[in-house]
RNA sequence: CGCGGGGUGGAGCAGUCAGGUAGCUCGUUGGGCUCAUAACCCAAAGGUCGCCGGUUCAAAUCCGGCCCCCGCAA
């Protein structure tokens, strides 16, 4: 199937998506976007993401999956591992392009890079802002237990996810979500937006609107220690963790003096009055239960001891031998 | 040479330190009980103990090498 030439309404002509690019991005939540603006041919002069880095059993040097899309395609590849360096600002002030498109890089852009582009950088962040600006916003509106999230284009300013809104659209959180499924779908539901918000901004159809600070909620970067289970908070506060600490750093506790993983749980019916104490471990018709806060409870599906693989909690059962007041956390 | 854990019937595990009849909880198949059941009772099938070599009268177990899986860390 082949289209014809098309021309713009000038008259010039000119490819349809004939806008240079400048791409920053690293994650697989990035890769999406890249995809879809090379689909749509958009042209790069330049693809910034962050160095390889040791990584795995072994410490081999491992490159950001932006880099690898941006092998494929040819694409000139630039990874400096910090903005600041003059030499970065020297090399990259040749540049001249029409939109720097900015998704999940991992650096606050300088103002001088912001200036860069005739029409700014433009941000793709995965919530409706101003809620959630940092670095882990799905993960923190699953732990919050959001029922509906979103994605945002917005004009990069020199603050922390507050610059002007473009575009946005909203997604319904499901209840089985995980970090895993929900980034899948607002990747690739953002990757539709950064097209539409570069056309429509090359076209002057987008307004740039001033976020209501007012709103603003933080969702800073996760660490390790998010990921520990309090078995004092209620049932419910739980699952929504588990679901949103996947895959890193996970909700886990401690087992017979070992680290395990909880990969999957639900908020149980409670049965009957046993007097327990958080972490406390309960075997109801098959069901590895675990007490928690304010009398709830919570069903685990699946967990993984330390060193072993990840398994269902029937698997577990089976094989753990459990004694009567085992408990999690302990 | 980053640190560490593990590969045992279909699943998850014990047994390895102090070599000597293959164990546990399930699953599967057949039978029984029951109005019925993922419940309960009885029975059966199913394993080169990751691979190769060594030590020994004898190796899942001790020694050497290799393959694969996983946690930490980054």
């Amino acid at each position: 199937m082949s289209v014809p030439a098309s021309r713009d309404p000038l008259g010039c002509s000119r490819a349809p998506n004939a806008m240079n690019l400048i791409f920053c991005g690293t994650p697989q939540f990035a890769v999406p976007t890249l995809e879809k603006l090379l689909a749509e041919k958009f042209a790069f002069e330049l693809i910034i993401t962050n160095p390889d880095e040791p990584s795995g059993r072994g410490y081999e040097l491992k490159a950001p999956p932006v880099k690898q899309v941006a092998e494929r395609a040819g694409l000139e590849i630039f990874q400096p591992a910090k903005l600041k360096e003059p030499a970065v600002r020297e090399f990259l002030s040749k540049f001249h392009p029409d939109a720097m498109v900015v998704v999940a890089y991992g650096h606050i852009i300088p103002p001088w890079m912001i200036e860069l582009p005739r029409l700014g950088c433009i941000n793709l962040h995965a919530s409706l802002l101003p809620k959630y600006r940092g670095a882990a916003p799905i993960q923190w509106s699953l732990i919050r237990g959001e029922r509906r999230t979103g994605v945002t284009t917005m004009l990069i300013d020199p603050g922390m996810d507050t610059g002007d809104i473009l575009l946005q659209r909203e997604v319904e959180v499901e209840a089985d979500d995980t970090t895993e499924t929900l980034s899948a779908r607002l990747s690739t539901l953002g990757a539709d937006l950064m097209v539409e918000t570069l056309r429509g901004l090359e076209r002057g159809e987008i307004t740039p609107r001033p976020q209501d600070h007012s709103q603003a909620t933080l969702a800073p970067m996760l660490k390790k220690e998010h990921g520990r289970i309090d078995w004092s908070l209620a049932a419910q506060e739980i699952a929504w963790r588990v679901r949103g600490l996947r895959p890193w750093p996970g909700a886990y506790t401690a087992f017979r003096g070992k680290t395990i993983h909880i990969w999957a749980a639900v908020t149980a019916i409670v049965v009957g009055p046993a007097p327990s104490e958080p972490g406390e471990l309960l075997v109801e018709a098959g069901k590895l239960l675990v007490t928690c806060g304010a009398g709830t409870f919570l069903q685990i599906l699946e967990l993984q001891l330390e060193g072993r693989k990840r398994i269902s909690a029937r698997d577990f059962l089976n094989g753990a031998r459990l004694l009567p007041g085992e408990k999690f956390g302990a």
